[in-house]
DNA sequence: TTTTAAATTTAGGCAAATCTAAAAATTAAA
DNA sequence: TTTAATTTTTAGATTTGCCTAAATTTAAAA
Protein backbone atom coordinates (compact mmCIF):
# COMPACT_ATOMS: atom_id res chain seq x y z
CA UNK A 1 0.00 0.00 0.00
CA UNK A 2 1.07 3.69 -0.98
CA UNK A 3 0.52 6.10 1.86
CA UNK A 4 -0.33 9.64 1.39
CA UNK A 5 3.07 10.78 2.00
CA UNK A 6 4.57 8.92 -0.72
CA UNK A 7 2.29 10.03 -3.04
CA UNK A 8 2.88 13.12 -2.37
CA UNK A 9 6.62 13.26 -3.26
CA UNK A 10 5.91 11.26 -6.39
CA UNK A 11 3.93 14.19 -7.55
CA UNK A 12 6.43 16.10 -6.50
CA UNK A 13 9.22 14.50 -8.30
CA UNK A 14 6.79 14.43 -11.57
CA UNK A 15 5.84 18.06 -11.34
CA UNK A 16 9.87 18.75 -10.99
CA UNK A 17 11.13 16.51 -13.72
CA UNK A 18 9.31 17.88 -16.93
CA UNK A 19 11.19 15.05 -18.93
CA UNK A 20 10.02 12.41 -16.83
CA UNK A 21 13.27 10.39 -16.84
CA UNK A 22 15.79 13.30 -16.09
CA UNK A 23 16.71 13.16 -12.14
CA UNK A 24 15.31 15.26 -9.43
CA UNK A 25 17.46 17.11 -6.72
CA UNK A 26 17.03 16.68 -2.93
CA UNK A 27 16.61 20.11 -2.45
CA UNK A 28 14.54 20.87 -4.66
CA UNK A 29 11.65 17.81 -3.60
CA UNK A 30 11.92 19.75 -0.14
CA UNK A 31 11.08 22.82 -1.34
CA UNK A 32 8.15 22.41 -3.26
CA UNK A 33 6.98 20.22 -0.47
CA UNK A 34 7.81 22.43 2.09
CA UNK A 35 9.97 20.41 3.90
CA UNK A 36 13.52 19.49 5.03
CA UNK A 37 16.19 18.21 3.03
CA UNK A 38 17.09 15.27 5.75
CA UNK A 39 13.12 14.50 5.18
CA UNK A 40 13.31 14.09 1.52
CA UNK A 41 16.16 12.04 2.14
CA UNK A 42 14.62 9.69 4.37
CA UNK A 43 11.14 9.62 1.98
CA UNK A 44 13.54 8.95 -0.70
CA UNK A 45 14.83 5.06 0.80
CA UNK A 46 11.63 4.23 1.13
CA UNK A 47 10.33 5.18 -1.86
CA UNK A 48 13.25 3.41 -3.54
CA UNK A 49 12.89 0.25 -1.32
CA UNK A 50 9.82 -0.34 -3.02
CA UNK A 51 10.56 0.85 -6.36
CA UNK A 52 8.74 3.47 -7.16
CA UNK A 53 12.10 6.06 -7.70
CA UNK A 54 15.73 5.40 -8.64
CA UNK A 55 17.87 6.68 -6.63
CA UNK A 56 21.81 7.96 -6.56
CA UNK A 57 22.91 8.93 -3.21
CA UNK A 58 24.34 13.24 -4.15
CA UNK A 59 23.05 12.55 -7.40
CA UNK A 60 18.83 12.89 -7.22
CA UNK A 61 15.82 10.73 -8.09
CA UNK A 62 13.97 10.21 -11.30
CA UNK A 63 11.04 7.53 -11.24
CA UNK A 64 10.45 4.47 -12.08
CA UNK A 65 8.36 2.68 -14.30
CA UNK A 66 5.73 2.00 -11.37
CA UNK A 67 6.44 5.79 -10.43
CA UNK A 68 5.70 7.40 -12.68
CA UNK A 69 2.28 5.14 -12.91
CA UNK A 70 1.42 6.15 -9.95
CA UNK A 71 2.20 9.55 -9.67
CA UNK A 72 -0.06 10.21 -13.48
CA UNK A 73 -2.81 8.62 -11.82
CA UNK A 74 -2.67 10.92 -9.52
CA UNK A 75 -2.42 13.95 -11.57
CA UNK A 76 -5.67 12.58 -13.44
CA UNK A 77 -7.48 12.33 -10.34
CA UNK A 78 -6.16 15.68 -9.30
CA UNK A 79 -7.84 17.41 -12.46
CA UNK A 80 -10.57 15.01 -12.70
CA UNK A 81 -11.77 16.49 -9.38
CA UNK A 82 -11.12 19.99 -10.45
CA UNK A 83 -13.10 19.63 -13.59
CA UNK A 84 -16.22 18.12 -11.21
CA UNK A 85 -15.90 20.90 -9.08
CA UNK A 86 -16.10 23.90 -11.73
CA UNK A 87 -18.64 21.98 -13.71
CA UNK A 88 -20.61 20.52 -11.10
CA UNK A 89 -20.45 22.24 -8.48
CA UNK A 90 -19.77 25.65 -9.46
CA UNK A 91 -16.58 25.80 -7.74
CA UNK A 92 -14.28 29.28 -9.37
CA UNK A 93 -10.84 27.49 -11.26
CA UNK A 94 -9.23 29.30 -8.41
CA UNK A 95 -11.02 27.79 -5.35
CA UNK A 96 -10.59 24.15 -6.33
CA UNK A 97 -6.73 23.51 -5.46
CA UNK A 98 -6.93 22.71 -1.78
CA UNK A 99 -10.14 20.28 -2.14
CA UNK A 100 -8.77 18.69 -4.96
CA UNK A 101 -5.55 18.27 -3.36
CA UNK A 102 -7.36 16.37 -0.60
CA UNK A 103 -9.60 14.11 -3.25
CA UNK A 104 -6.50 13.43 -5.08
CA UNK A 105 -5.69 10.48 -2.60
CA UNK A 106 -9.19 8.74 -2.55
CA UNK A 107 -8.14 5.08 -3.54
CA UNK A 108 -11.23 3.88 -5.79
CA UNK A 109 -10.31 2.63 -9.81
CA UNK A 110 -14.07 2.34 -10.02
CA UNK A 111 -14.52 5.91 -8.53
CA UNK A 112 -12.25 8.07 -11.23
CA UNK A 113 -13.76 5.84 -14.24
CA UNK A 114 -17.05 6.67 -13.20
CA UNK A 115 -15.94 10.28 -12.34
CA UNK A 116 -14.54 10.34 -15.61
CA UNK A 117 -17.60 9.15 -17.72
CA UNK A 118 -19.67 11.25 -15.74
CA UNK A 119 -17.62 14.15 -17.04
CA UNK A 120 -17.58 13.86 -20.24
CA UNK A 121 -14.18 12.72 -20.63
CA UNK A 122 -12.55 15.96 -20.34
CA UNK A 123 -8.96 16.54 -21.79
CA UNK A 124 -8.38 19.64 -19.48
CA UNK A 125 -8.93 20.79 -16.25
CA UNK A 126 -10.30 24.36 -15.64
CA UNK A 127 -6.76 25.35 -15.49
CA UNK A 128 -6.23 23.76 -18.99
CA UNK A 129 -3.88 21.84 -17.64
CA UNK A 130 -4.15 18.21 -19.55
CA UNK A 131 -5.64 14.93 -18.23
CA UNK A 132 -4.17 11.73 -19.23
CA UNK A 133 -6.36 9.20 -19.47
CA UNK A 134 -7.21 5.65 -17.74
CA UNK A 135 -4.32 4.60 -19.74
CA UNK A 136 -1.58 7.27 -18.45
CA UNK A 137 -1.62 8.69 -21.89
CA UNK A 138 -1.89 13.04 -21.87
CA UNK A 139 -3.99 14.21 -24.82
CA UNK A 140 -1.78 14.97 -27.30
CA UNK A 141 -2.44 17.46 -29.55
CA UNK A 142 -0.22 19.78 -31.94
CA UNK A 143 -1.27 23.23 -30.03
CA UNK A 144 -0.71 23.53 -26.70
CA UNK A 145 -2.63 26.04 -24.68
CA UNK A 146 -0.10 29.33 -24.25
CA UNK A 147 -0.12 28.66 -20.44
CA UNK A 148 1.30 25.46 -20.66
CA UNK A 149 4.96 26.67 -22.29
CA UNK A 150 7.56 27.22 -20.68
CA UNK A 151 9.31 30.53 -20.60
CA UNK A 152 11.63 31.30 -23.11
CA UNK A 153 9.15 29.44 -25.46
CA UNK A 154 8.29 30.77 -28.89
CA UNK A 155 5.06 30.03 -30.95
CA UNK A 156 2.53 31.12 -33.15
CA UNK A 157 -1.26 31.60 -32.24
CA UNK A 158 -3.25 28.77 -34.39
CA UNK A 159 -6.67 29.19 -32.08
CA UNK A 160 -8.64 29.77 -29.40
CA UNK A 161 -10.70 27.10 -27.08
CA UNK A 162 -13.43 29.84 -26.02
CA UNK A 163 -15.00 31.90 -28.40
CA UNK A 164 -16.87 34.43 -26.71
CA UNK A 165 -17.40 38.19 -28.21
CA UNK A 166 -15.58 39.77 -25.48
CA UNK A 167 -12.81 37.33 -25.22
CA UNK A 168 -11.94 37.76 -28.60
CA UNK A 169 -12.32 41.36 -28.78
CA UNK A 170 -9.84 41.69 -26.04
CA UNK A 171 -7.38 39.83 -28.31
CA UNK A 172 -7.98 42.26 -30.91
CA UNK A 173 -6.86 44.71 -28.66
CA UNK A 174 -3.69 43.14 -27.90
CA UNK A 175 -3.19 42.69 -31.83
CA UNK A 176 -3.31 38.82 -31.19
CA UNK A 177 -4.85 37.28 -33.77
CA UNK A 178 -4.40 33.57 -36.28
CA UNK A 179 -0.60 33.78 -36.86
CA UNK A 180 0.60 36.23 -34.32
CA UNK A 181 4.04 35.27 -32.86
CA UNK A 182 4.39 34.52 -29.06
CA UNK A 183 6.86 34.60 -26.76
CA UNK A 184 7.15 33.93 -22.74
CA UNK A 185 9.32 36.51 -21.11
CA UNK A 186 8.50 35.65 -17.55
CA UNK A 187 5.84 33.28 -15.51
CA UNK A 188 4.55 34.80 -12.47
CA UNK A 189 3.89 32.10 -10.24
CA UNK A 190 1.62 33.96 -7.80
CA UNK A 191 -1.26 34.31 -10.10
CA UNK A 192 0.30 32.05 -13.09
CA UNK A 193 0.10 35.41 -15.31
CA UNK A 194 2.45 35.83 -17.82
CA UNK A 195 4.93 38.65 -19.67
CA UNK A 196 4.89 37.82 -23.15
CA UNK A 197 6.50 39.56 -26.16
CA UNK A 198 3.38 40.15 -29.40
CA UNK A 199 5.29 40.53 -32.20
CA UNK A 200 7.88 41.59 -30.24
CA UNK A 201 6.03 44.43 -28.17
CA UNK A 202 6.12 43.54 -24.47
CA UNK A 203 2.32 42.77 -22.53
CA UNK A 204 0.89 41.44 -19.30
CA UNK A 205 -1.75 38.82 -19.89
CA UNK A 206 -3.63 36.60 -17.09
CA UNK A 207 -3.87 33.16 -16.88
CA UNK A 208 -7.50 32.86 -17.81
CA UNK A 209 -6.68 34.45 -21.30
CA UNK A 210 -3.51 32.17 -21.75
CA UNK A 211 -5.39 28.99 -21.66
CA UNK A 212 -7.61 29.99 -23.30
CA UNK A 213 -4.95 30.97 -26.49
CA UNK A 214 -3.43 27.52 -28.15
CA UNK A 215 -0.43 27.52 -29.69
CA UNK A 216 1.87 25.84 -31.99
CA UNK A 217 5.25 25.78 -30.48
CA UNK A 218 8.62 26.03 -33.30
CA UNK B 1 -7.01 20.13 14.05
CA UNK B 2 -8.34 16.93 14.36
CA UNK B 3 -6.66 14.15 12.75
CA UNK B 4 -8.27 11.17 10.69
CA UNK B 5 -8.08 8.71 13.46
CA UNK B 6 -9.77 11.24 15.87
CA UNK B 7 -12.52 11.39 13.69
CA UNK B 8 -12.77 7.57 12.99
CA UNK B 9 -13.16 7.13 17.16
CA UNK B 10 -15.69 9.93 17.36
CA UNK B 11 -17.63 8.11 14.53
CA UNK B 12 -17.87 5.15 16.46
CA UNK B 13 -18.76 6.16 20.01
CA UNK B 14 -21.85 8.06 17.92
CA UNK B 15 -22.83 5.05 16.52
CA UNK B 16 -22.36 2.96 19.43
CA UNK B 17 -24.26 5.46 22.12
CA UNK B 18 -27.66 5.74 20.30
CA UNK B 19 -28.88 7.71 22.68
CA UNK B 20 -26.14 10.32 22.47
CA UNK B 21 -25.56 10.80 25.61
CA UNK B 22 -24.98 7.14 27.06
CA UNK B 23 -21.70 6.17 27.43
CA UNK B 24 -19.79 3.64 25.88
CA UNK B 25 -17.44 1.18 26.58
CA UNK B 26 -13.62 0.79 25.83
CA UNK B 27 -13.76 -2.85 24.47
CA UNK B 28 -16.99 -2.03 22.37
CA UNK B 29 -15.37 0.94 20.59
CA UNK B 30 -12.41 -1.20 20.11
CA UNK B 31 -14.45 -4.28 18.75
CA UNK B 32 -16.42 -1.75 16.25
CA UNK B 33 -13.02 -0.31 14.98
CA UNK B 34 -11.22 -3.78 14.89
CA UNK B 35 -8.12 -2.70 17.50
CA UNK B 36 -6.97 -3.30 20.92
CA UNK B 37 -8.29 -1.71 24.05
CA UNK B 38 -5.44 -0.05 25.00
CA UNK B 39 -4.99 1.26 21.76
CA UNK B 40 -8.79 2.92 22.71
CA UNK B 41 -7.57 3.83 26.04
CA UNK B 42 -4.44 6.10 24.18
CA UNK B 43 -6.94 7.57 22.11
CA UNK B 44 -10.00 8.38 24.47
CA UNK B 45 -7.26 10.58 26.47
CA UNK B 46 -6.41 12.74 23.68
CA UNK B 47 -10.11 13.44 22.37
CA UNK B 48 -10.21 14.33 26.57
CA UNK B 49 -7.58 16.75 26.17
CA UNK B 50 -9.02 17.92 23.21
CA UNK B 51 -12.40 18.15 25.02
CA UNK B 52 -14.28 16.22 22.44
CA UNK B 53 -15.26 13.61 24.39
CA UNK B 54 -16.43 13.32 28.36
CA UNK B 55 -14.14 10.34 30.17
CA UNK B 56 -14.15 8.65 33.28
CA UNK B 57 -11.74 5.79 33.46
CA UNK B 58 -12.88 2.61 33.98
CA UNK B 59 -16.53 4.10 33.11
CA UNK B 60 -16.35 4.64 29.41
CA UNK B 61 -16.64 7.65 27.19
CA UNK B 62 -19.43 9.60 25.78
CA UNK B 63 -19.46 12.40 23.43
CA UNK B 64 -18.99 16.22 24.61
CA UNK B 65 -21.36 18.82 22.69
CA UNK B 66 -18.33 19.58 20.37
CA UNK B 67 -17.55 15.44 19.65
CA UNK B 68 -20.98 15.03 19.08
CA UNK B 69 -21.16 17.95 16.32
CA UNK B 70 -17.90 16.71 14.67
CA UNK B 71 -19.38 13.42 14.23
CA UNK B 72 -22.74 14.49 13.10
CA UNK B 73 -20.66 16.51 10.71
CA UNK B 74 -18.99 13.04 9.71
CA UNK B 75 -21.81 10.81 9.10
CA UNK B 76 -24.04 13.62 7.06
CA UNK B 77 -20.89 13.64 4.72
CA UNK B 78 -20.44 10.15 4.56
CA UNK B 79 -24.49 9.66 3.65
CA UNK B 80 -24.19 12.65 1.13
CA UNK B 81 -21.09 10.87 -0.55
CA UNK B 82 -23.42 7.81 -0.62
CA UNK B 83 -26.26 9.71 -2.29
CA UNK B 84 -23.88 11.06 -4.76
CA UNK B 85 -22.06 7.58 -5.62
CA UNK B 86 -25.18 5.81 -6.56
CA UNK B 87 -27.63 8.83 -8.05
CA UNK B 88 -24.97 10.56 -10.13
CA UNK B 89 -21.97 7.60 -10.93
CA UNK B 90 -24.28 4.61 -11.01
CA UNK B 91 -23.03 2.98 -7.99
CA UNK B 92 -24.90 0.36 -6.72
CA UNK B 93 -25.86 1.10 -3.17
CA UNK B 94 -23.67 -1.80 -1.69
CA UNK B 95 -20.41 -0.99 -3.27
CA UNK B 96 -20.90 2.55 -1.57
CA UNK B 97 -19.55 2.12 1.45
CA UNK B 98 -15.94 2.06 1.49
CA UNK B 99 -15.37 5.02 -0.96
CA UNK B 100 -17.97 7.05 0.99
CA UNK B 101 -15.47 5.71 4.25
CA UNK B 102 -12.61 7.66 2.71
CA UNK B 103 -14.71 10.68 1.18
CA UNK B 104 -15.92 11.46 4.59
CA UNK B 105 -13.24 13.16 5.85
CA UNK B 106 -12.31 15.08 3.05
CA UNK B 107 -12.12 19.22 4.57
CA UNK B 108 -14.04 22.06 3.34
CA UNK B 109 -17.62 23.42 4.64
CA UNK B 110 -18.06 24.42 1.05
CA UNK B 111 -17.53 21.53 -0.64
CA UNK B 112 -20.15 19.71 1.75
CA UNK B 113 -22.81 22.46 1.33
CA UNK B 114 -21.89 22.42 -2.27
CA UNK B 115 -22.66 18.64 -2.83
CA UNK B 116 -25.61 19.24 -0.59
CA UNK B 117 -26.72 21.58 -3.13
CA UNK B 118 -26.24 19.83 -6.08
CA UNK B 119 -27.69 16.91 -4.81
CA UNK B 120 -31.08 18.83 -3.98
CA UNK B 121 -30.80 18.42 -0.09
CA UNK B 122 -31.08 14.75 0.73
CA UNK B 123 -32.88 13.73 3.16
CA UNK B 124 -31.92 10.40 3.55
CA UNK B 125 -28.90 8.32 1.88
CA UNK B 126 -29.35 5.11 -0.20
CA UNK B 127 -29.82 2.69 2.70
CA UNK B 128 -32.60 4.57 4.00
CA UNK B 129 -29.98 6.67 6.72
CA UNK B 130 -31.21 9.67 7.61
CA UNK B 131 -28.62 12.81 6.59
CA UNK B 132 -28.58 15.55 9.31
CA UNK B 133 -28.49 19.41 7.49
CA UNK B 134 -26.18 22.01 7.35
CA UNK B 135 -27.20 22.45 11.52
CA UNK B 136 -27.04 18.88 12.40
CA UNK B 137 -30.61 18.37 12.44
CA UNK B 138 -31.86 15.07 11.80
CA UNK B 139 -35.21 15.26 9.02
CA UNK B 140 -37.78 13.99 11.98
CA UNK B 141 -40.47 12.14 10.13
CA UNK B 142 -43.97 10.83 11.92
CA UNK B 143 -43.09 7.64 9.86
CA UNK B 144 -39.55 5.81 9.95
CA UNK B 145 -38.23 3.16 7.53
CA UNK B 146 -38.65 -0.66 8.46
CA UNK B 147 -35.04 -0.41 7.78
CA UNK B 148 -34.33 1.74 10.79
CA UNK B 149 -36.25 0.03 13.27
CA UNK B 150 -34.48 -1.99 16.08
CA UNK B 151 -35.44 -5.35 16.94
CA UNK B 152 -38.66 -5.91 18.68
CA UNK B 153 -40.13 -2.81 17.49
CA UNK B 154 -43.76 -3.02 16.23
CA UNK B 155 -45.46 -0.70 14.10
CA UNK B 156 -47.90 0.05 11.10
CA UNK B 157 -47.24 0.67 7.36
CA UNK B 158 -48.08 4.43 6.84
CA UNK B 159 -46.50 4.50 3.16
CA UNK B 160 -43.35 3.30 0.68
CA UNK B 161 -40.97 5.34 -0.46
CA UNK B 162 -40.78 3.74 -4.33
CA UNK B 163 -44.31 3.08 -6.11
CA UNK B 164 -42.85 1.21 -8.88
CA UNK B 165 -45.25 -1.52 -10.27
CA UNK B 166 -42.95 -4.64 -9.56
CA UNK B 167 -42.25 -3.31 -5.73
CA UNK B 168 -46.45 -2.95 -4.84
CA UNK B 169 -46.98 -6.37 -6.39
CA UNK B 170 -44.41 -7.84 -4.15
CA UNK B 171 -45.97 -6.14 -1.12
CA UNK B 172 -49.18 -7.67 -2.05
CA UNK B 173 -47.96 -11.37 -2.06
CA UNK B 174 -46.47 -10.64 1.28
CA UNK B 175 -49.70 -9.04 2.08
CA UNK B 176 -48.48 -6.01 3.04
CA UNK B 177 -50.74 -3.23 2.65
CA UNK B 178 -51.39 0.12 4.14
CA UNK B 179 -52.38 -0.02 7.75
CA UNK B 180 -50.55 -3.71 7.95
CA UNK B 181 -48.99 -4.66 11.42
CA UNK B 182 -45.38 -5.30 11.47
CA UNK B 183 -42.75 -6.25 13.88
CA UNK B 184 -39.25 -7.02 13.81
CA UNK B 185 -37.97 -10.13 15.03
CA UNK B 186 -34.84 -10.12 13.74
CA UNK B 187 -31.92 -7.72 12.33
CA UNK B 188 -29.48 -9.82 9.66
CA UNK B 189 -26.00 -8.26 9.91
CA UNK B 190 -24.89 -10.32 7.26
CA UNK B 191 -27.01 -8.65 4.44
CA UNK B 192 -29.35 -5.96 6.70
CA UNK B 193 -32.45 -8.18 5.79
CA UNK B 194 -35.05 -8.68 8.32
CA UNK B 195 -36.60 -11.60 9.96
CA UNK B 196 -40.64 -10.20 10.29
CA UNK B 197 -43.84 -10.97 11.48
CA UNK B 198 -46.89 -9.71 9.32
CA UNK B 199 -50.21 -9.72 11.19
CA UNK B 200 -48.88 -12.52 13.05
CA UNK B 201 -46.96 -14.49 10.38
CA UNK B 202 -43.63 -14.39 9.64
CA UNK B 203 -41.97 -13.50 6.48
CA UNK B 204 -38.23 -12.72 5.86
CA UNK B 205 -37.74 -9.71 3.66
CA UNK B 206 -34.19 -8.05 1.88
CA UNK B 207 -33.15 -4.66 3.30
CA UNK B 208 -34.19 -3.25 -0.23
CA UNK B 209 -37.41 -3.75 0.02
CA UNK B 210 -37.45 -2.84 4.05
CA UNK B 211 -36.13 0.89 3.90
CA UNK B 212 -38.91 1.52 1.08
CA UNK B 213 -41.63 1.00 3.91
CA UNK B 214 -42.78 3.44 5.84
CA UNK B 215 -43.56 2.75 9.44
CA UNK B 216 -45.59 4.70 12.07
CA UNK B 217 -44.18 2.91 15.48
CA UNK B 218 -46.86 2.16 17.97
C1' DT C 1 44.83 22.26 -7.14
C1' DT C 2 43.70 23.47 -2.76
C1' DT C 3 40.21 25.87 -0.13
C1' DT C 4 35.56 27.28 0.54
C1' DA C 5 30.76 26.99 -0.15
C1' DA C 6 26.69 24.45 -1.07
C1' DA C 7 24.11 20.28 -1.21
C1' DT C 8 23.19 15.94 0.73
C1' DT C 9 23.23 12.39 4.02
C1' DT C 10 23.61 10.45 8.71
C1' DA C 11 22.64 10.33 13.60
C1' DG C 12 19.68 10.93 17.16
C1' DG C 13 14.99 12.54 18.64
C1' DC C 14 10.01 13.48 18.70
C1' DA C 15 4.82 12.91 18.12
C1' DA C 16 1.01 10.07 16.44
C1' DA C 17 -1.10 5.79 16.46
C1' DT C 18 -0.65 1.40 17.12
C1' DC C 19 0.82 -3.09 19.58
C1' DT C 20 1.91 -6.82 23.57
C1' DA C 21 2.33 -7.93 28.20
C1' DA C 22 1.61 -6.84 32.86
C1' DA C 23 -0.84 -4.37 36.52
C1' DA C 24 -4.97 -2.42 38.47
C1' DA C 25 -9.91 -1.86 38.91
C1' DT C 26 -14.47 -3.54 38.42
C1' DT C 27 -17.96 -7.04 38.16
C1' DA C 28 -19.69 -11.66 38.74
C1' DA C 29 -19.65 -15.99 41.05
C1' DA C 30 -18.99 -19.05 44.70
C1' DT D 1 -17.81 -11.30 51.19
C1' DT D 2 -13.97 -13.30 49.42
C1' DT D 3 -12.33 -15.22 45.11
C1' DA D 4 -12.29 -15.55 40.23
C1' DA D 5 -13.12 -13.63 35.82
C1' DT D 6 -13.47 -9.74 33.01
C1' DT D 7 -12.51 -5.16 31.70
C1' DT D 8 -9.60 -1.39 31.58
C1' DT D 9 -5.40 0.98 32.12
C1' DT D 10 -0.34 1.45 32.27
C1' DA D 11 4.34 0.53 30.73
C1' DG D 12 7.33 -0.09 27.25
C1' DA D 13 8.06 -0.90 22.02
C1' DT D 14 7.43 -0.17 17.12
C1' DT D 15 6.56 2.32 12.64
C1' DT D 16 5.86 6.46 9.92
C1' DG D 17 7.12 10.89 8.85
C1' DC D 18 9.15 14.60 10.32
C1' DC D 19 12.84 17.58 12.78
C1' DT D 20 17.81 19.67 14.20
C1' DA D 21 22.57 19.36 14.23
C1' DA D 22 26.64 17.32 12.67
C1' DA D 23 29.26 14.87 9.20
C1' DT D 24 30.13 13.90 4.49
C1' DT D 25 30.27 14.60 -0.41
C1' DT D 26 30.17 17.39 -4.43
C1' DA D 27 30.73 21.76 -6.84
C1' DA D 28 32.69 26.34 -7.17
C1' DA D 29 36.24 29.72 -6.38
C1' DA D 30 40.68 31.28 -5.52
Amino acid sequence: MITLAEENYLKAILKLSKNSEDSVSTNAIAEELDTKASSVTDMIKKLTDKQLVNYVPYRGVSLSKSGLKKAVEIVRKHRLWEVFLVTKLQFKWDEVHDVAEQLEHIKSQKLVDALDTYLGYPQHDPHGEPIPNKDGQFPKSFSKRLSELEKGSVGQVVGVSQDNQSFLKYLNSLNITLGTSISVIQKIDFDDSLEITINNKSAHISNDVARNLLIKQK
